[in-house]
RNA sequence: GGUUUCGUGGCCGAGUGGCUAGGCAGCGGUCUGCAAAACCGUCCACAGCGGUUCGACUCCGCUCGAAACCUCCA
């Protein structure tokens, strides 16, 4: 049986079997941030999706760029209407150069997203890096006939292009209901049609992002970038756009008519998005007061957070809820998360301690693939055999992930793995040589490889912790052999003082740090 | 008003036309010097109203409710 992957496509609002244009590499664009304010939760969900996605995607043995672009040119301000972009009021603001803006919280973008653990894609590059490159399709798209020119600025003509392909197709909408419930047609009256978008845009005097272009000195409207970047390094047809739900209409729908008329065919095989998030049940919004960056959650500084969030367990938090779902954050549901990837990890911890199976492969089990392995074969790679739970356990995880990329019924499985090794330690159950192996191969491969969770500590400090915490216990089990609970308890209550827990078991005393 | 996505137990969150999701919390037990952890058992569901069906939480319709986007604009 073959390792078959679905996605569900939302150009065709059902799952499909992924099958890559030029196996065995992938193709796969995201609309990355727009870097004008700090990093926040609504960043990091399609950030961790689409890692979940690129990892997966690579575990299977595809070889895959995956490009994520940087938007330093600037969407224009939603709550000021004075057609001024994003990052250029801020840089007026802050009395800085626009790029200075762009830079910081790019940078600042880049740091919080390593903390998550999300892959860095194999290319991330940024609109005002590539404003040849959207020139040359506006010319193409003018040359095509779909767009025209007024007072140097460059609109898509969007009525022209809806009588021969089905603009809204993408997102379900119709034209003749958007004209209908278009009102007035006041400040817009360079455009022949109120449905129609920019596509190159004349700079207003104090407008200080612009480039020279053809038509006037101006800035590339906010949906070309996207067609522009992702067919000049993933080619006029590659396989998997994503982004979150929002951008649906009418960047992607934009997005979709824009190489259609530039290049004479659509360019993306797959369309993936990621649902919202909200908090407490409530969007999130600055309006709302309950706009949380990354940095007041890996603090705990927001008024409406009780504690700090690490980000692994923002990680988890969101990979136990399905993609296309919308999540909810409170402080319940956080901590709930907290514990339960504390169990998952501490499970791991008690599998790496049990002693090697006897006749077991020591150290032969072949290493899983690298992404970057000339000999990997093509995918898809069969399905692991096996017979017995810990093998059904194994096949469980892939046919969740294979299921567009159920990483909820993945951790679910993972913490049945969780019980049975507990039980194992217990000495309830017993497993063979072969089924423990198995059992650590599928917590590597699926809990760190693929879901990319992780201890939190480093290395260093907990070889230095394991080997005190050794002597610490050693000379608290000489004083619980002579009875001296006195001195025994004094241990263990000044250490759980400092956050170590002390569990005594059967086979002596273990510890763990919260 | 339109488009789209949803409405599951105390909380979060999967899934399915008839068969256990899972986590966190609660309750009862086992273990334990005590504690913690762990294990076993257990309680609490499928928004409401109709319809299809031998049977629906799962399909269809309506109602109520929620979210995103659009209805201004680059």
């Amino acid at each position: 049986m073959d390792n078959t992957l679905f996605i569900h496509n939302t150009l065709t609002r059902k799952k499909e079997h992924f099958e890559p244009i030029n196996p065995p590499f992938a193709g796969m664009y995201v609309c990355g941030p727009t870097v004008y304010g700090d990093p926040h939760l609504g960043h990091a969900r399609p950030a961790i999706t689409f890692d979940l996605v690129f990892r997966y995607l690579l575990h299977l043995g595809y070889k895959v760029r995956y490009v994520r672009n940087i938007t330093d040119v600037g969407h224009l301000v939603a709550d000021l209407d004075e057609g001024e972009d994003k990052i250029a009021v801020k840089a007026r603001v802050e009395q800085l150069e626009p790029m200075e803006i762009a830079q910081y919280y790019a940078d600042r973008y880049f740091v919080y997203m390593d903390s998550l653990n999300v892959k860095r894609p194999s290319i991330e590059p940024r609109a005002s890096g590539h404003i040849i490159e959207q020139v040359l399709m506006i010319k193409q798209i003018l040359d095509s006939g779909y767009a025209y020119e007024e007072n140097g600025s460059v609109y898509f003509d969007v009525e022209k292009y809806s009588k021969t392909y089905e603009y809204g197709k993408l997102s379900g909408r119709v034209l003749d209901d958007q004209i209908s419930n278009t009102r007035a047609l006041e400040g817009q009256e360079e455009k022949r049609h109120p449905a129609d978008f920019a596509l190159w845009k004349k700079a207003q005097p104090e407008h200080i992002m612009r480039w020279p272009s053809p038509w006037s000195d101006g800035f590339p409207g906010w949906h070309i970038e996207c067609s522009a970047m992702s067919t000049k390094y993933l080619g006029n047809y590659f396989d998997i756009h994503g982004g979150g739900m929002d951008l649906l209409f009418p960047h992607h729908e934009s997005e979709i008519a824009q190489c259609q008329a530039a290049i004479g065919h659509e360019s993306v095989k797959y369309w993936l998005h990621n649902n919202m998030i909200t908090i407490q049940g409530q969007k999130m919004g600055k309006s709302l007061g309950n706009f949380i960056t990354l940095e007041e959650f890996f603090t705990g500084s927001h008024r409406l957070l009780q504690q700090a969030y690490s980000p692994m367990t923002i990680r988890f938090f969101m990979l136990q809820a399905h993609y296309r779902s919308t999540l909810d954050f409170s402080n319940e549901a956080l901590q709930a998360a907290e514990k339960g990837l504390k169990k998952l990890l501490a499970g791991y911890a008690t599998l790496e301690k049990m002693p090697s199976p006897p006749n077991s492969l020591a150290g032969g089990m072949p290493s899983p693939p690298t992404p970057l392995d000339p000999y990997l074969p093509s995918p898809p790679t069969p399905l692991p055999g096996g017979e017995g739970r810990i093998p059904d356990l194994q096949r469980s995880c892939y046919s969740a992930m294979n299921d567009d990329f159920n990483s909820p019924i993945v951790i679910a499985n993972l913490f049945e793995g969780v019980r049975i090794i507990n039980s194992v330690a217990d000495k309830k159950e017993t497993i063979s040589g072969a089924d423990q192996i198995l059992l650590k191969e599928i917590f590597d491969t699926f809990l760190f490889d693929i879901l990319g969770l992780k201890e939190e500590k480093s290395n260093d400090q907990r070889e230095m912790l394991d080997n005190l915490m050794q002597l610490i216990l050693s000379i608290r089990q000489k004083s619980r052999e002579t009875k001296d609970w006195g001195t025994s308890d004094q241990i263990r209550d000044t250490l759980q003082k400092l956050h170590i827990t002390v569990k005594d078991g059967k086979d002596g005393s273990s510890w763990e740090t919260e």
